[in-house]
RNA sequence: GGUUCCGUAGCUCAGCUGGAUAGAGCAACAGCCUUCUAAGCUGUAGGUCAUGCGUUCGAACCGCAUCGGAAUCACCA
């Protein structure tokens, strides 16, 4: 009669038979009225309702009330087993045949978790680099979020192409071409034995050294701070080399092609190590000139406006923003004008009906631009735009600032992690019957899951901080801990295969109480996750699966289950531990996490 | 100054659209390895949810104000 309820919200169902008995009792209500919540462990009972909504028609007490709605249930609904009302709060036990019933449709359901194709496309753009240096922690933040978050929403149902706009054009790499052409000396990722994306980095950081050298002087001569910076000899020449890559100079643009070459194998890398990647990638060098048609078009509707000095604006006063520039008086384009023109494109060409962007929160004013102006131009699939906006990664002495090299290099952040975690499984003898092989793959799904599950688990928009040097904890509410929970399981499972005990077939229906609590979390999984698709946080589905792992831990930990006496629980129980490991695996792949057999 | 966001235990963070006595982990303290992996388990201690007022049966959550912190307000991307 219920089939499938975990898929559809048993809390659904509850409301379904709870707003029965109470017009049964007392008239028709109107949903709102009713509310259901999980009990809180300290009560018994599976479920709760609040009756303070209902008292107006109840015209009792809050435990009249309750009460009445309790006996009534138990008496004409046969899933409810009993009730108790404490204060105001009914609590309502669910019969354990109920629960049975769940626990046979999940260990069925081959495609748990994963919601049926709801046919719409959403793409998210995540990473974005410029190609001027090595990714660092805040990309980190960034590419975990946005490669979790097409994961959430794949298994919602969506289809989700994941895009990638780089950067590759402007002041900026030139900056690294003129140094690395002035001071390089001919060295390549080859002869320097550097991964490119630090070598060109590299040349960043020569040429700030060099243009402050040079301010510096300038000003000794009695040139103000601004001229300085405006008239140094390196500056003018990396602008200079910028005209010259818009006008395609072969040279230059060779250089362009050699060096931004470098710095995508540099970041293959990198994305490899992270576990990321992208249906899409696109390059500003070949986008940077849309959006113009846009202009022109707000130009007509009169949406925009034309200054003395030819250049486009729009006047945003009256929505409480400023005035916006869209297009230079040299008629050339500006970010906003780009990225305009990319997501009108990107809206037609692959029949989107979400856009969701992931980029820092510095960047808030610029999408709540973006979005106005689109609306005034007259699109309404603006509304279908989402900044997905994260805070800044911070480290214990403050701000990151790339200046003055208090930056976390993403290459040596994974690194560490990889190597820590070798540390401590050497240190603990976990991986010595292993191989050389085996022992690196798990050190490198273990730091690594403990970097990913460390920035997941934050709520996006907030502001996080970051020690490098405690580095990221393996216990307590980690990610190890919750590879380590699969791993025992799996080694419970092994070990009662070798021992020829058979726990697949017919599910058993033996429960002890907290056998059944599990059941209940297993249940709330695909909620779990359906909440993180709205909320774009994976951080609900972190702390739904360490939930689920802590519980097992405590459960299980002091009991035997291949020693079991009585059989039939012995079997319900690895029954109940495969689901578990199931469902773990499931909710950390939406995170990004591998998760090792043995570790 | 305008806009947006944040402020919860010593530290790092949860707390979904208002519901019961505020939740974890770390750190501290006390136990637990001849029983499935101790990267673990059990327990103790730790809070004026920044502050004040309001809304109502009921507020960490909603509204207003104040105080602290962050981002942004570029012819950079």
């Amino acid at each position: 009669m219920w089939a499938n309820l975990t898929l559809m919200n048993i809390e659904n169902f509850l409301l379904d038979v709870v707003c029965r008995s109470v017009e049964a009792l007392y008239g028709a209500l109107n949903g709102e009225q009713l509310q259901i919540q999980k009990t809180r462990k300290e009560f018994v009972g599976d479920y709760t309702i609040v009756t303070f909504p209902l008292l107006k028609m109840s015209r009792k007490s809050p435990e009249a009330t309750a009460t009445e709605i309790g006996e009534y249930m138990t008496a004409n609904i046969p899933e409810i087993q009993s009730f108790n009302v404490i204060k105001g709060f009914l609590n309502l036990t669910l019969d354990s045949a109920f629960w049975h019933a769940r626990f046979v449709e999940i260990a069925a359901d081959d495609a748990f978790g994963q919601a049926p194709a709801t046919g719409r496309t959403i793409m998210v753009e995540y990473s974005s680099p410029n190609t001027n240096k090595p990714l660092h922690l805040g990309h980190v933040r960034n590419n975990l979020l946005g490669y979790s978050v097409a994961q959430i929403l794949r298994a919602n149902g969506h289809k989700v192409i994941k895009a990638n706009l780089v950067n590759d054009r402007g002041i900026h790499i030139c900056k690294s071409m003129l140094a690395w052409k002035r001071f390089g000396g001919g060295e390549t990722p080859a002869s320097s034995g550097l991964k490119g994306d630090h070598l060109v980095g590299k040349y960043y950081v020569e040429f700030d050294k060099h243009y402050k050298a040079q301010i510096k002087e300038l000003m000794a001569q009695g040139v103000s701070e601004d001229d300085a910076k405006k008239s140094a000899p390196i500056i003018v020449e990396a602008q200079e080399m910028l005209r010259q890559w818009e006008a395609k100079d072969p040279e230059v643009y060779a250089l362009w092609q050699m060096m931004n070459g470098w710095v995508y194998e540099g970041f293959d890398v990198t994305y490899k190590a992270l576990g990321v990647d992208f249906d899409k990638i696109y390059y500003e060098s070949q986008t940077y000139l849309l959006g113009k048609s846009l202009v022109e078009e707000g130009l007509q509707k009169g949406v925009f406006y034309r200054r003395d000095d030819q250049s486009v604006w729009i006047d945003l006063t009256a929505d409480g923003l400023d005035e916006k520039l869209l297009l230079r008086a040299d008629g050339t384009s500006v970010y906003m004008t780009q990225d305009l023109g990319t997501a009108f494109r990107r809206f037609e060409d692959n029949k989107l009906d979400d856009m969701i962007y992931v980029v820092g929160n510095e960047q808030n004013y610029h999408f709540q631009v973006l979005k106005l102006v689109l609306k005034k131009l007259g699109y309404d699939w603006s509304d279908h735009i989402t900044h997905l906006s994260y805070g800044m990664v911070e480290l214990p002495e403050g701000k990151m600032k790339s200046r003055e090299g208090t930056v976390v290099d993403a290459d040596d952040l994974i690194a560490g992690m990889i190597a820590t975690a070798r540390e401590m499984s050497d240190e603990l003898g976990k991986l010595d019957d292993c191989t050389e092989e085996q022992a690196a793959a798990v050190s490198r799904m273990v730091g690594l899951g403990a970097l990913k599950y460390f920035i997941l688990k934050v709520d996006p928009k907030k502001t996080m901080l970051f020690d490098p040097r405690e580095s990221i904890d393996f216990n307590g509410n980690t990610g190890p801990f919750i590879q380590y929970t699969h791993a025992r399981i799996r080694s419970i499972l092994r070990k009662a295969a070798e021992a020829g005990i058979d726990y697949e077939g017919a599910v058993e229906t033996t429960y002890l109480p907290e056998e059944i609590d599990l059941v209940k979390l297993l249940t709330d999984y695909p909620g779990a996750v359906a909440a993180a698709g709205e909320n774009f946080a994976p951080s609900i589905v972190g702390a739904y699966v360490y939930e689920l792992a802590k519980q097992f831990n405590g459960y299980y930990h002091d009991h035997s289950i291949l020693k079991e006496e009585n059989v039939a629980c012995r079997k319900m129980r690895l029954q109940l531990a495969q689901q578990v490991s199931r469902v773990i695996c499931s909710g950390m792949q939406l995170l990004g996490i591998d998760v090792p057999e043995r570790m």
